[in-house]
DNA sequence: ATGAAAGCGCTAACAA
DNA sequence: TTGTTAGCGCTTTCAT
């Protein structure tokens, strides 16, 4: 193993000159600095980031905390943070929580033994009530529906507006017996603040609530959209429009009514949220909310580099929400 | 920063002795043990993994590298070798090469600077002349179909196998003019081999080989599936079915064919590869090949912490073909 | 069973 | 501009 020593003997120098160089430092001599680079290319020398990252205690990796990396919207995400992370020269690494709140403790807590600079955590599993555990002597920034007001930076989606908007479209595509699929609503998260918006764009409209439009799922997933699709429609339940929390969702819907014969969008209009790439795709193409992924990823990125390069922690916290636009295709009659 | 040391002396013990503790190493006295451990709590001690790194000459941490994490087949490619390297107590860095030959090469060059303790090389980019850069001093396995007897352990699908079998089963339901859609063919690579076993399929039967069949995109995804697809019927070819080499591109050929009114399976049948998640779901759902994508990801995670634990480097060198079964689905008749 | 010493490879701070 | 010193926090080795 070449060390820095080695390269300081072999260009007649000390180590630190070599540091200088590897570092792009001013202060050194160009024909110092052609010699040092001279030897390290002859010895073919690489740094030791571990013992980099101890002298100068970084570690230059951020964990990323997501459900899973395989699926259409975490996987985006996964993949914009790794692009933007890489322009401040920090590397990812990827821990899969399975949406479980144990899981996403413990990855606050490998933040805390040091194996990250900082931690992004998309929370699908902690509540409200465990914002506190946020606080750990590492940056960390949230991201998702979960957790509000937290002691962290926070990222999260439009999730009120966008879904009023959303909704507001099936109404003015003649829509009047809009069912919406969510999961269980508890406390705070996609499925309650969707749900939300969703009541809204009915009341704006002068629509009746009704609750057995209100469908429940366990998973925000294609297989658990299909079943239930299927269910609404074997059980003669009554209705024009469909409002999916998820793209996932709706994509499962849109197979579930086509394995029942029912007709998207001539007998019943679908749109979903999220926007991912395999939307525009399917037969017919889903309309759905673009909540604008690259800026939340960046905006992720960014707040969490600012933490990590600020020296002295304080106490202010932002609360970043992103845009969206409506995305309108075939499902909703183009 | 709590250090060993603080615990040490919390403790009344050495810094020697709480390394121990931490690392359950058996000459420690329980009751030695338990002050330790109680002084560990009570001070909130964490290990600093950058020093035990250092000191170990590990980093605990794999790199993954892949054209893109944000494709359904990579996504679950690298969920899966994460979870396999969780369970060897591993972390996965992840790194996105976009299949360029450069990308992979300097993936190549970080896992010498010892930020990993080994990288599994999903290659795209990178040619079969290259496979001697594979050489570096840090284990490596590779994956996929660009880089065949190289000096690393090899991870590969059956693609001429698989391939000849999903055009099979394309004869065997009646077509006799039967498209494939691949990337350019230069090289062994996905689409070389499969165009291999595509054409050993059409020979086997006594089919023509028509060149006016074969089309090839740009890149294999659902944008270049459907225009190809609109372009081959806008420009009357002849055809009834379709073998398209990865899933997205045949979802796109799915969408493209539903653009220009052509019915599938009725008029054109249409076989993928890979098996993605959202195949199922397509309407028509997708007929295509498994290639046991967990056996592959695990297969890659165990080959890889056998050459990072194994203390001497040898020269023997694993080739793993992994299995195959075809996913019969609507597309081409159910 | 426990501890002392040395060092992993690098860099910050200061000295020359 | 360059070099010296002194660690970063941990583990390995060897002594006790």
């Amino acid at each position: 193993m070449v060390t820095i020593k080695d390269v300081a003997k072999a260009a007649g120098v000390s180590p630190m000159t070599v540091s200088n160089v590897i570092n792009d430092h001013p202060n050194v001599r160009r024909s110092t600095r052609e010699k040092v680079l001279e030897a390290m290319a002859r010895l073919d020398y690489r740094v030791n980031v571990a013992a980099r990252n101890l002298s100068k205690g970084r570690t230059g990796t951020i964990g990323l905390a997501v459900p899973e990396v395989n699926s259409p919207y975490y996987g985006r995400l996964a993949a914009t943070i790794i692009t933007a992370a890489e322009r401040h020269n920090l590397r990812v690494s990827i821990e899969q929580t399975d949406a479980s709140r144990e899981n996403e403790l413990h990855a606050l807590s490998l933040s805390r033994n040091r194996l990250y600079d900082g931690l992004i955590l998309s929370a699908a599993g902690m509540r409200q009530a465990d914002a506190e555990r946020l606080k750990v002597d590492h940056p960390v920034v949230i991201l998702g529906e979960r957790i509000f007001g937290g002691p962290v930076d926070h990222v999260a989606m439009p999730n009120v507006d966008a879904s009023r908007a959303a909704t507001r479209h099936l109404i003015e595509r003649g829509c009047r017996r809009i069912a919406i699929l969510c999961g269980a609503v508890e406390e705070v998260d996609v499925s309650s603040l969707r749900l939300t918006g969703y009541r809204q764009a009915l009341k704006d409209a002068g629509l009746p609530v009704d609750s057995a439009l209100m469908q429940h799922v366990g998973k925000l997933d294609m297989h658990e959209g299909a079943r239930c699709a299927r269910e609404m429609a074997d059980s003669r339940l009554d209705f024009d429009g469909v409002f999916c929390v998820t793209d996932s969702l709706a994509m499962g819907v849109l197979r579930g009514l086509a394995d029942v014969g029912v007709r998207v969008p001539e007998q019943v209009k679908v749109i979903g949220f999220d926007n991912v790439a395999e939307s525009a795709f399917f037969i017919p193409s889903l309309s759905t909310v673009d909540p604008d992924h690259n800026t939340m990823a960046e905006r992720a990125v960014d707040l969490l580099t600012r933490r990590i390069e600020q020296a002295e922690p304080t106490t202010d916290r932002e609360e970043f929400v992103s845009d969206f636009s409506l995305v309108i295709r075939e499902s909703t009659g183009g």
